[in-house]
DNA sequence: AAATTGACGTGACCGGAGTCACAATAGCTG
DNA sequence: CAGCTATTGTGACTCCGGTCACGTCAATTT
């Protein structure tokens, strides 16, 4: 499948870059949509090349010995992972699959690591990227440790609120993660994920409205629950 | 206390700089020694400096909101860490304490962004390291998602030993980390941490050899269990 | 329209890690 | 050496989240 130049820019990450760059980047990539489910990156192997998301979402997840899942992260339309291959030669440390249908870029790694050492825009956004997402998993690393399992869910909640907008009292999720891709996230079972809900649900805190949306009604109560100051 | 262009040589990372650059860095770092506990970098300020370790041994933690300790990394002699202040203004996200009596050399950030965006050699290692880092977080957060939990101990204890080396039948953990520093890095309590120790000396897979020095007598079975292989 | 699938909901049971309360060392320090 | 503190070692009990075994419901597929 034919990549264009024009494509390729209008992902944040390439869109600063020359004309020239981008065309010397275009033959070098390619697209693949993907089902459910379906692997973008392999974790174990050397991949030569970088994802970018263009629409659907992905989420970076390992598996452990026994088959357990363990959920990552998740990449939204217009960004990019596997850029950890731009560093070293190293493999990639996780699977990122598809958990909705997805279409994505593949920009092979070489070219792409050529453009990031010769255009400082560029290495610096990898870079911010990299460094945001040490954040990101500190703070999730951080949240596993809470014992008080309703309060994990509701930091969890939280944090997915923050991506998008958390100023209002109230707020709204757009293509919430299943259950399931809760519960993986946060070393749970999908019942005691579902047992959360219900005990906010039932308390008029988040309300669902239809398949895709989440609607949090109650957000510094969420927040207080998330704190710990108040117990669910 | 001043520090030495000599001194910031002796780091790896800053040992392929021209005399000018180190000349450059020096009056702006400076040198501390900590006790057992104390704090070098802190999380959620917008720190501005770069910690390099010279002596001891320094780790990563995060605090929950109910106050219990979450074990991130460790970091040793020659090596550093803050390193994310030199990719945005963001604020550290995780505490760095001494483990042990330590002494570092603090670099300003600013000039050292300076130096790591004129030098590619600077930038390349700290792109690697973070990356590793990454890597390192993967791992752990995998780790984590072990449902068994000897298999969990095993695990961090096989990571540990990697580190140094992994080789042969037998091994050694010079320094180890206490029970309790395994177990916040683990999610366990330390009672649980000791139990595990306690089944693996039995089985004369490990041995303790003084208080500093932490022997693997049977580097094959430990590695059974870390890949639960076997069940202890 | 029937059948299949995947997400969500719910109860009962149970095992195992946390917690608590101590004891026993082992290093330090004065 | 005595005294203090940190680390390790152990038992008893409790509780809570995992597991299992269902049922429901909506969306797709055939």
């Amino acid at each position: 499948m034919q990549v264009t130049p024009e494509l390729l820019s209008r992902f944040d990450l390439l869109k600063p870059l020359p004309r020239e760059a981008l065309e010397q980047l275009a033959p070098q990539a390619s697209l693949a949509r993907f089902a459910r489910r379906a692997v973008a990156l392999r974790a174990g192997v050397r991949e030569d090349k970088v994802c970018f998301l263009f629409e659907g979402r992905l989420q970076g997840v390992g598996f452990t010995i026994d088959g357990r899942e363990v959920g990552l992260y998740f990449v939204e339309p217009g960004d990019f992972c596997g850029e950890l291959a731009l560093f070293d030669d190293n493999p990639q440390p996780e699977f990122v699959i598809a958990t909705t249908a997805a279409s994505v870029v593949y920009v092979a790694r070489n070219p792409l690591r050529e453009v990031m050492l010769n255009t400082s825009t560029v290495s610096n956004t990898i870079g911010r990227k990299l460094a945001e997402r040490v954040r990101q998993m500190t703070m999730q690393r951080t949240l596993l440790g809470l014992s008080n399992i309703p309060q994990r869910v509701c930091g969890q909640l939280y944090l997915l609120i923050n991506e998008a907008h958390r100023k209002a009292e109230s707020s709204e999720i757009a293509n919430p993660p299943t259950h399931m891709e809760i519960a993986i996230m946060l070393n749970l079972s999908r019942e005691t994920v579902t047992r959360v809900f219900q005990a906010l649900q039932s308390r008029r805190i988040v309300r669902r409205d239809g398949p895709s949306r989440l609607i949090v009604t109650d957000l510094a109560s969420l927040r207080r629950f998330a704190q710990g100051e108040e117990e669910l």
